[in-house]
DNA sequence: AATACTTAGTGTACACTGTACGCATTCTTT
DNA sequence: AAAGAATGCGTACAGTGTACACTAAGTATT
């Protein structure tokens, strides 16, 4: 009886995860260089088996941890992917994972830098190809994303604990895709009351200092309990 | 080198499949009752292991086939639960997928009415409990169409080819756990114009016969290319 | 010191649509 | 013929999405 079961204990299970970042202009991807076969030498997403005892989120965790040194950032499940023969190695189904870093915030460990790690515009990398079916793995991850973005205040993660209004709106122009207007996203953003004023201004710039603002995950959360609808999805605040 | 991967491809991969039904006054879960240990005679949602060359999707399908004779419905997947110890028999991840169909348009195969499947209204299902983690499954499939029917146009798939409004405006109310406006829906799906009027009425009710129609999916193609946006999401359409 | 340069920051008018709400209509049953 | 049941329609109001242009506050340059 189990022996007809056993035939079915031969698959393996990855995740992958698609690590996003935001570097004031453009949404980035980290993409690591393959050291080994299949694929040598080609850019992927950085993944890993499963091990036997561990949890799937677990191990979306520790690949992210192992390739940035963070912890308890960001992390969604998205989709998996479960082609027969999307593997050449046997029967191997992946996890897609995304999660969202503040860019400057760290740095690669150095265990991972032999193995080359590096930050590539999401717009670019669409343009090219990727080992396996990372292509596809990451297209869904950002279509998610997308939609993600404008229901959930989501974007903050990928910036800075201060952050100015332009730099907000930069950060949702880039993950969208197109332009919004300056008087109407403040207007929207500030009318949520979802930020906190720091009364401090950028330094060093080479013109009119901007306002900083932090995000206010307690209030938000009371306002969400209140009915409040967090939604960035102007169909024609287009600039 | 290869022995290292081995030990990585012993796991199982299972499909369960949430399959939806509408029988015009609530929303259905297709539940079976288990043959076999573990959790013998617990309900539990329809599943199976996939096979070594089977996809992930096909899998999912073909499940939902067997049990209903099915092809072609809306099928999507939600989510992989692949927490250690979730099942006894050895590492088994399973890919959740939910389905939705059209409860009146099929019947239960013979080869598993010896499995006892039911119908189980939702709200009913998630005051009990379920075979593995099934519940946690469950829950996320509702949580995934809630969110989906209000954006896309998905609820007629749990309808006959033709409805009347109130039928449409029922199953919303029961998907979305909340009364809605019967003035405002109306004006509201008609405004859209992607229902075609059948100029045909209601039989063999014992009131006023209601107006019959359908949805027409070409010219909802055609406007959500011109901008048309889905949206049965009132905060405030509560009755 | 004055000027040019760059980005931050603000307000108003209009149109649309979400929302609330009540009554007449059409068919069946008794 | 009258009562019962669900269908089907319209209007007024408030809120907000949308379009749109100029001033303010700094830095860099000459």
């Amino acid at each position: 009886m189990t022996t007809d079961f056993n035939s079915f204990f031969q698959s393996a299970i990855t995740v992958d995860n698609v690590i996003f970042g935001f570097d004031g202009q453009d949404l980035k991807v980290l993409l690591m260089k393959r050291g080994e076969i299949p694929y040598m030498d080609d850019w992927a997403l950085p993944g890993h088996f499963v091990k036997q005892e561990e949890d799937l989120t677990s191990a979306a965790a520790r690949i992210l941890e192992e390739l940035t040194g963070l912890r308890s950032v960001y992390l969604e499940q998205v989709k998996t992917f479960g082609k027969a023969g999307r593997h050449p190695m046997g029967r191997v189904m992946t996890v897609a994972y995304y999660s969202l870093i503040n860019i400057n915030a760290f740095e690669i460990r150095p265990a991972f830098i032999a193995k080359k790690a590096t930050w590539f515009k999401v717009s670019d990398v669409l343009k090219t190809s990727l080992a396996f079916d990372h292509k596809e793995i990451l297209v869904a991850c950002i279509d998610r994303l997308k939609v993600k973005v404008k229901t959930q205040p989501i974007g903050f993660e990928l910036l800075s604990e201060k952050f100015t209004l332009t730099q907000l709106k930069q950060l949702y122009e880039s993950v969208l895709q197109h332009q919004l207007d300056k008087r109407n996203f403040r207007k929207k953003i500030l009318s949520m009351k979802i930020l906190i004023d720091l009364q401090e201004s950028q330094e060093g710039v080479a013109h009119r200092p901007a306002k900083l603002y932090s995000f206010d995950s307690e209030r938000y959360n009371r306002l969400i309990e209140d009915g409040l609808h967090f939604d960035i999805s102007y169909p024609a605040m287009l600039a």
